[in-house]
DNA sequence: CATTCGTGGCG
DNA sequence: TCGCCAAGAAT
């Protein structure tokens, strides 16, 4: 029999005694003001712009998105202009960043600003929450950086923090866990500046309140945690259980003709949707050449001979080892669509290399040039 | 609730 | 060279 729990909160800011509250919030506050990066989109109040950053920051650190979000800004600049473009145009400007459905959920929430809500973004979490790729994250996010509305968020970062701070047990993905800092964060937003506070939490947790080495000497904090108090800091909270990555073995069509390549648009879903590529099918890892050709001939439609290897090209995500095996391909007609593609297009290298294609087969394609895939 | 979805940096 | 992971969302 357990001792009787605190009863449910009536209201979130009573979960918080109030003057540790206060000591929190000021306390970050102050620091975030002093010590807070100079980054871009901080030096922007376009609810589009912060919302765009929001998106590329999902599992991306901050070095990475800068470059990707000015581009994409100069190219896209508004709402309208990105709901206007082609998905593909979209995902070219997205190549390289990694988990591409955040562009193409950004694309679709741009055009249904426009048609819904008349080209601006609404203000509330609530409405944003109705928009694809608006999670409780990115609602929040944007609700109290862009709109000032005191709307919570929980973050990799402001998990670690609240669970620093307050000492919460469960690994990354309980759901008692979660939903204890979601009240949490929920306790501490009501206030002056809830973007910035918000900000605040995600920024120390970023830069002081760190998963490896933490630096508690820096913390404007450190009095309030209990994690500290305790000396558990370096134990909360603890690793996230990932699963070992699959193998996954993809044999890759070099189809050359007249100085261009056969290039390809993948299906919407699943990896690399949306993307362009060398025309690829996925093969088991032992699959031998003519069973590879097969399963090519497949997807294009068409009939494929294999005249050689070009390589093997590596590449390791998080929950995939790829293997894309580079064969140098022929047949009798050249295929201008395809059962399993969206689009075909025969393509120089350059005008490939400018499409929207992941990583792994850019380096593909380059592993396939230079080694003499144009030629005899 | 578990799985899927990329990439580059860092120790 | 390799494991770990960073401002999550969708299914």
């Amino acid at each position: 029999m357990s001792p009787p729990r605190k009863s449910k909160a009536s209201s979130p800011a009573s979960l918080v005694e109030p003057a540790r509250r206060e000591a929190i919030r000021a306390g970050l506050l102050a620091w975030y003001d002093r010590q807070k990066r100079d980054l871009p989109w901080r030096r922007t109040r376009d609810p589009y712009a912060i919302w765009l950053s929001e998106v590329m920051l999902q599992q991306t650190q901050v070095a990475t998105v800068i470059p990707y979000w000015e581009r994409f800004l100069q190219r896209f600049p508004t709402v309208e202009a990105l709901a206007a473009a082609p998905l593909p145009d979209v995902l070219a400007g997205w190549r390289g960043l990694g988990y591409y459905s955040r562009a193409r959920n950004l694309h679709r929430a741009a055009q249904e600003i426009v048609s819904r809500f008349g080209g601006r973004l609404p203000s509330t979490a609530a409405e944003l929450l109705t928009l694809p790729g608006f999670g409780r994250y990115t609602a929040g996010a944007v609700a109290s950086i862009a709109f000032s509305e005191p709307a919570p968020l929980v973050d990799g970062n402001v998990a670690r923090v609240l669970s620093r701070l307050f000492e919460i047990e469960g690994a990354p993905g309980d759901k008692a866990r979660e939903a204890r800092l979601w009240e949490l964060a929920t306790a501490l937003v009501p206030g002056e500046r809830p973007g910035d506070f918000n900000q605040a939490l995600m920024e120390h947790g970023a830069t002081v309140c760190r998963p490896e080495k933490p630096l508690c000497l820096l913390c404007p904090v450190r009095e309030q945690c209990l994690a500290y108090r305790h000396g558990r800091v370096d134990e909360l909270p603890p690793a996230k259980v990932r699963a070992a990555p699959k193998r996954m073995t993809l044999a890759v069509a070099v189809w050359a003709h007249e100085g261009r390549l056969l290039l390809a648009r993948r299906s919407e879903k699943g990896l690399f949707g949306g993307l362009w590529e060398l025309p690829t099918a996925e093969v088991e890892d032992d699959t031998s050449d003519p069973d590879s050709a097969t399963k090519l001939a497949e997807a294009l439609g068409a009939e494929v001979s294999v005249r050689g290897h070009l390589g093997t090209v590596r590449r390791q995500l998080t929950h995939r080892a790829l293997s894309l095996r580079l064969l140098r391909v022929t047949g009798r007609q050249h295929p201008t669509r395809a059962p399993a593609f969206q689009e075909l297009r025969w393509c120089t290298p350059n005008e490939a290399s400018s499409l929207g294609m992941s990583t792994a087969m850019h380096k593909a394609l380059e592993a396939a040039v230079s080694a003499g895939a144009l030629h005899d």
